[in-house]
DNA sequence: ATGAAAGCGCTAACAG
DNA sequence: CTGTTAGCGCTTTCAT
């Protein structure tokens, strides 16, 4: 231990130590060759001092920082937990680091994220935004980097896309519980100025009519929450004592409602047969179990890190594609007949 | 929009719009001063061409990154979400950008994390180890940048450390059961060779003897999740048919139990009380609820984040803090007498 | 108050 | 194959 250097090492640390320039230093870790000797003479040094790149360096030099990040409204809903696991494997696999944005229901925290990338600290975003403004539009199309968008965009949106149709997903949530019997059919609603409010409302009402059913008192709106959702089922039970069937727009809602529905003595599903949406773990852990639409959380996150790495790498040039998930409906016994 | 630069603005390009230098851009943009006509056009130019710091050449010159890192082993249990939600808050609160680590269960992931401090991406590191190896003390005492551990430390380890009794925790749990009437107390624990399983292990021996009752043979272990619980009930009821009381080593092989334990057609709490450990999310969803003992998962990541932050900050030179949580029994309909 | 210049640690182009 | 050198974009002396 001779080194009389101050810090961790450099590569002119290592330089000096080896007798050999900087360059060779560079080149030898990077394993671009060189004589033997050097090769040699460089490792041992390099070993000895502990050498580790200087990440800030290397992303400052060749204008790339190995990071993407994704934004989300908040880490506790389950649905963003099975994004972010999978993306989190994509990114890593990739070589990326993954940084976490939670905006909270803040939507100046979503367009902090996108603006953001002007700083050049990350490569791309991935980003699902629960509403989709004019000012996300325009913040989209002039984020200075690529970003993937979980979630619906307007036609014409030049952006690499990942959808489900939820309200194809909604609508058979609805002919499942009609295919058990079910004719009072009540939906609790998240906000119905979100996109995916939006969305499940119409698969909703897409549902009813195929099935010749009206429904059009029988909904309920909230938060995407589970304390929400088993206020907006207490308010439907009491204004539909007859209820027999009942969409949630997602788990979390339909958690709450279960917790009500328990509360006013009916027997789920003999009373009232119960269908979630998202397939997250609760619907397997509540009682009785939930059925549940899956909307791929998991596979949409995935699918989004792949599109992001893709279009870091190779696809650079690409035109942006939008890749969509089916929904799939996994019956348990909250709808058991 | 004269601008024949390409790529984004930098502090050359406003320099040279506003006919400045760019030491004076700098100051300028930094809030320095200057001559009050030179801190307009400066500003103006700035403006105009939507410059953004690059974050990467500020690292790189001022030593910092900003950044700070959470590793932990799966954000798929729930504990760990409530700390990242505190961390990322607070993080985000002191200026910090986080970043995830999903370890798996794979130790040699830690490990990584813990040396890819020396890239210096990352200027400090919370890191939830569920077992610590002598390995990991190396690289802990290696590690060159500040790190927090959450979970106990082994005496005389310097290092700041956020913990929490879950030994006391598990008494409780027993007591608890005890206090209901319960003689016939299991344990269904994880892997006896990780850090909490042996704790709590220990905290449900205690809590036998305390009540002078013997449970040395109604204990299974397996892994700390849901499915792993569910088995491990099984395997107890049927070797301790008159079981009365259970405590189990987490919410999640609490949830496997409950489920376990309705299809062996026992009910809860009448027949077999239980109660859950972590005090999660799912706690509230189960049917019954579960009663579990919190280890207040959301504070440990809050106070874990607060150490970081002030040893990166004023507190670089401080002795390094243990600080800890105390574990607080939630009852609920699982153990309802 | 301002500009010139050095340098954070690294890679790559260019000579030798 | 190797060394010298020029930056990446920024902050900060050090002169002026």
């Amino acid at each position: 231990m001779t080194s009389a250097d101050s810090g961790p090492a450099t590569i002119e640390t290592i330089a000096r130590r080896a007798g050999v320039s900087i360059a060779s230093v560079s080149r030898v870790l990077n394993g671009l060759g060189g004589r033997p000797d050097t090769v040699r003479k460089v490792q041992a040094a390099a070993t000895e001092l502990g050498y580790v790149p200087n990440a800030m360096a290397r992303s400052l030099r060749g204008g790339r920082s190995g990071q993407i990040a994704f934004a989300m409204e908040d880490i506790g809903n389950p649905v963003y937990v099975a994004m972010v696991r999978r993306i989190q494997a994509v990114a890593k696999e990739a070589g990326y680091r993954l940084l976490l944005h939670s905006t909270g229901a803040d939507r100046e925290e979503e367009l902090r994220a996108l603006r953001s990338l002007a700083d050049r600290h990350t490569e791309g975003l991935i980003i699902s935004p629960i509403r989709i403004t004019r000012e996300h539009l325009d913040e989209l199309s002039r984020a200075v980097a690529p970003v993937v968008v979980i979630g619906s965009l307007p036609e014409g949106v030049r952006l690499d896309n990942v959808r489900v149709d939820s309200r194809v997903g909604a609508a058979m949530a609805v002919a499942h519980l009609v295919g058990i019997g079910r004719r009072r059919i009540g939906f609790l609603n998240g906000p119905l100025d979100t996109v995916p409010g939006q969305a499940r409302y119409k698969g909703y009402l897409d549902g009813l009519a195929t099935a010749g059913l009206d429904g059009a008192e029988l909904v309920e709106s909230g938060q995407f929450q589970t304390d929400s959702g088993a206020e907006a089922a207490k308010r439907l039970l009491e204004r539909v004592p007859d209820l027999d069937g009942l969409f949630c727009a997602n788990d979390l809602i339909a958690v709450g409602a279960l917790r009500a529905l328990r509360e006013a003595g009916r027997r789920v599903p003999d009373d009232v047969a119960v269908v979630g949406m998202d397939d997250t773990e609760l619907a397997r852990v509540t009682w009785p179990t939930l059925t549940s639409v899956g909307l791929g959380s998991a596979r949409r996150g995935e699918l989004a890190a792949e599109l992001l790495v893709d279009r870091l790498g190779e696809g650079r040039d690409r035109e942006p594609r939008w890749v969509s998930v089916t929904p799939e409906l996994v019956a348990r016994e909250s709808t058991r007949s």
